[in-house]
Order: C-alpha cells, then structure tokens, then sequence
RNA sequence: GGGUAGGUGGUCGAGUGGUUAAUGGCACCAGACUGUAAAUCUGGCGACGAGAGUCUACGAUGGUUCGAAUCCAUCCCUGCCCA
C-alpha cells in the first residue's frame, strides 16, 4: 500500500497526530476507516471544508475508506470551537436540504462506489435518541473537566464566557467517533486543527472503553502568509457551489493570491505533482504569474469542471490579456439604464452612495472609457456588439446586456 | 440570590448632555505604482437625495430635557467576585 501519509506530510496537509507511529504503520498494512465530520449549517461547503475533502481524497485513492459524518444531530445546536455565539437553532429539514446539496458536491473529491467506497453517515441517527442519565453515566464520567479545561479552544473562553452545552459538545463529538468506531471499525478522524481538542476527546473516549486502535489527525488550516484565513471575498465566503460563487470569480480568486501563498495553495489544493509543483514556484518574479495560472484553472476544474475552467480562463484572458472569449464573463441583463443602478445591479455596490463614490473616485470604466457622471444614463451607442463591458477597478468585470 | 464591571457602526475600541453619523486601529473599496502579486502613498468607507438636506443608528422599552450614545426608570444579555 502507498505510503499516503508520508504523501501528505510531504504536500504539508498535516498538523499533528494522536499516535503517529501506530497510526502509520496501521495505514501500511491494512485498508483504514477514517472519518470526517461536516456540519449542514449551510447549502454548500466552502473553502474551509476543501483541504478536508482533499485530504479524504488522498486517503481513499491510496485504498483507504472514507466515512463522512454529516452533523445533523450536532448542527442543531452547533460546534461551539472558536466562535462566540452559539449558532442559530436548524430545522431538520433544512439541515436535510443541506446534506443533500452537500452530498454532491462531496462527490466530487470521493466516490461513492467501488471497493472502498465513502459512505455518508448522519449523527441525528444516534444522537437524537440519547438518553440523558445513561449517556452521563456512560460517557460523561469517562471525561475530566479539569483536562477539558487546559485545552487552549476552552482556556480562552474561560475569559468570555462558556456554557456547560458548549462543553457538552465535545462529548458529543467524541460519542460519534466511539459510534462509528464500533459500528463500522472507524479508527480514524480526520478534521482541521480547531478540531484538535474534539478529535483527542474521541481517541480518548474509545481508549478508555478498551480499544487500542483509535487515532486522530488534524490538518492545516488553509491560511496566508499573514495567518489570515483564506478564501474570504468581499462578499463574504468563497463557496464551491456555482451559484454562490460563480466560476469565474472562484477562478479570480486563486488568480489573484499572494505570490508567498502559490506553493501552498497548489500542494494543498490540487493534485499535481511536487516535482511540478516546485518548478512552477521556481521564480520570485512576474513568472510566478504562470504558477498562479495553473492553481487558478486546476482549482476551478477540481470544483466547477474542465470546461467551466476552460470559460473562466478564458474570460480572464479576454480581460486581461489579448484574445480570449468575452461570452463568459459575469453577465446582467438590464432592469435600468441609470449607471448607479446599473452598478448596483452588477453587484459592484451595495448603496447608491458607494456606487457614486466609486465614480468619483474614477474606479467605474464603461467600455474602457472612466464614467466621469454620476447620472450618467446607458445609450443605445454603449451597446456597441450588443453588450456592454462595465469594470470597477482593475478587476471586476460584468457584461451588461439590454 | 448578593456585589461589581460592561453591552457603541463589519470588527476591535474611544466618547459620558449640544460643534457626534459618532476619534482611532483593523478589515474592506477606489486611485497611483506594479506582474490580475506584495509593500508603500493618496482618497473613501450608514441610507436616501443632483444638491441644500432628510432619515435611521450607540442592548430593549419608556421618561427627563429646547437638545441624549451620554442623565433617570424598568427590562434583557455578558464578564468577574461571593453563595
């Protein structure tokens, strides 16, 4: 069997490990269970959950199996690590939807057939059900506050405030793990680094009923070179569904990173080889551009596809290069021929008055000529081949359509 | 339950009766420079309005006042200490 861990320790996926010798040679000689746990708050995964998915891609082509848990009993109340509120209660059927959105696009990164096939697993199966005295007798005594206290997610909440339901989760979480492990032989979970404290809950949990073959990792959060969470738009989120974010922009995004940020991004993000890897990070110059080209098209195909790769890059080449095809870029069609509104609606400014400061600022091009007038109306003369091309900034392009 | 400190715009955090749409940092947006990069510098950053200006905002509600984020009352929420 491949030696995928070494792989991923070799791209830099990983952050620690709970046992890393045992767990090591476990990958080596046998096929492993693993799991990773999604929450459903939302009805598309984003970036966070994408080094997590691409990680349970390695594991399952080297033959390992991924089980993925999807929080539908936990999303109810939501993880508690790193964040300041508690999440708004979900419906069951909205957390529904949401697997099912989130389903496909898993698919994407694991498959759901074949001999190690992923399978998708949903915690409210188990979770609803408990009762409250046994799961305290049972599980709750097998946990120290004072331990649960000295890890660093519980120590900084000690100053702002924590609930006892916020502790509570993490025997939650640690439950699922003890579930999938006596239920489908799990010895594995997998998550992000914030997940560290809940993922040692569960080895430990198991440990203590007896079982010696439980083992946690936690990889990298993808971060820049400022320790700055990625894939953070204006708009908020980086989605990896279409509609949240378009392709184009999802291309845009990888297009435009950091050039300290290329290397990691294509290890961690795609799946070409090292060796190619580090040749195209091999300059510090305006070279680098082709890296971020390459990062930029293999993303968007891992996510959206070849061909809505294909149209992204070549949306961006018409903009920014010479050539290239202007039919996909971000397009309207307009409810107004006002300009402000014509902004607005191109969701280049949320307000009349951004829009206008926008203009006045010269950041507003309309056919590669700057709008000097704020109530400027579009003409007929503007829709020279049928279409207008409206800019804001260097960057942000958006083909009006009458 | 008692004591105490608080709750301000995307965030952190000033402000303690009028000149306060509310200092400053961060984030964000635009301009210059560039490589669709970074750093730097400049400008902007509640909504509506062409503008004068109008409206909405400082946990919630009610009150005092010509005038309140600022004072009073009640309520809700949070931290800390004591039980």
């Amino acid at each position: 069997m491949a030696d995928v861990i070494e792989e991923l320790e070799k791209r830099g996926y990983i952050e620690q490990f709970t046992h890393e010798k045992e767990l090591k040679e476990t990958f080596k000689k046998e096929s492993v269970r693993f799991y990773l746990g999604i929450d459903p708050t939302a009805d598309s995964l984003h970036i966070g959950h994408f080094i997590a998915l691409m990680v349970a891609s390695h594991l399952q082509k080297a033959g390992h199996k991924p089980i993925i848990l999807v929080g539908g009993g936990t999303a109810t109340i939501g993880d508690p690590s790193g964040k300041t509120d508690i999440r708004k209660m979900m419906t069951r059927e909205t957390i529904d939807g949401n697997v099912a959105a989130i389903k496909k696009q898993i698919e994407k990164f694991i498959t759901f057939e074949g001999e190690n096939a992923a399978i998708i697993v949903n915690n409210a199966d188990w979770l609803l059900k408990l009762n409250y005295i046994d799961f305290m007798r049972d599980i709750g005594t097998l946990f120290s506050v004072n331990r649960m206290l000295a890890a660093d997610c519980y120590k900084n909440r000690l100053e702002t405030g924590l609930t006892f339901f916020e502790m509570g989760y993490m025997l939650l979480q640690s439950y699922d793990f003890l579930y999938l492990h006596d239920k489908y032989n799990c010895k594995l979970q997998i998550g992000g680094n914030d997940q560290w404290s809940n993922i040692i809950g569960g080895v430990e949990l198991i440990r203590k009923v007896g079982a010696e073959d439980s083992f946690g990792m936690t990889f990298k959060l993808l971060t820049n070179k400022d320790g700055k969470k990625m894939g953070k738009t204006e708009k908020g989120a980086l989605w990896l569904n279409p509609e949240k974010t378009s392709p184009y922009e999802f291309y845009q995004y990888w297009r435009n990173i950091d050039d300290a940020d290329v290397k990691k991004v294509l290890s961690l993000l795609t799946f070409l080889p090292m060796e190619e890897i580090e040749k195209l990070c091999a300059y510090q110059d305006e070279r680098i551009n082709e890296a971020k080209r390459v990062a930029a098209f293999e993303i968007t195909k891992l996510i959206h596809g070849e061909e809505e790769a294909i149209k992204a890059e070549a949306a961006a080449k018409a903009l920014f290069g010479n050539g290239g095809d202007i039919e996909n870029m971000p397009s309207i069609k307009l409810e107004s021929e006002n300009i402000l509104d014509v902004i607005i609606q191109a969701g280049m400014a949320s307000s009349k008055g951004q829009a206008k400061t926008l203009i006045a600022q010269g950041g507003i091009t309309l056919n590669d000529e700057k709008v000097t007038d704020i109530a400027y109306k579009l003409e007929e003369k503007d829709f020279k081949d049928g279409y207008a091309i409206l800019r804001k900034g260097k960057k942000i392009f958006c083909k009006l359509e009458k």
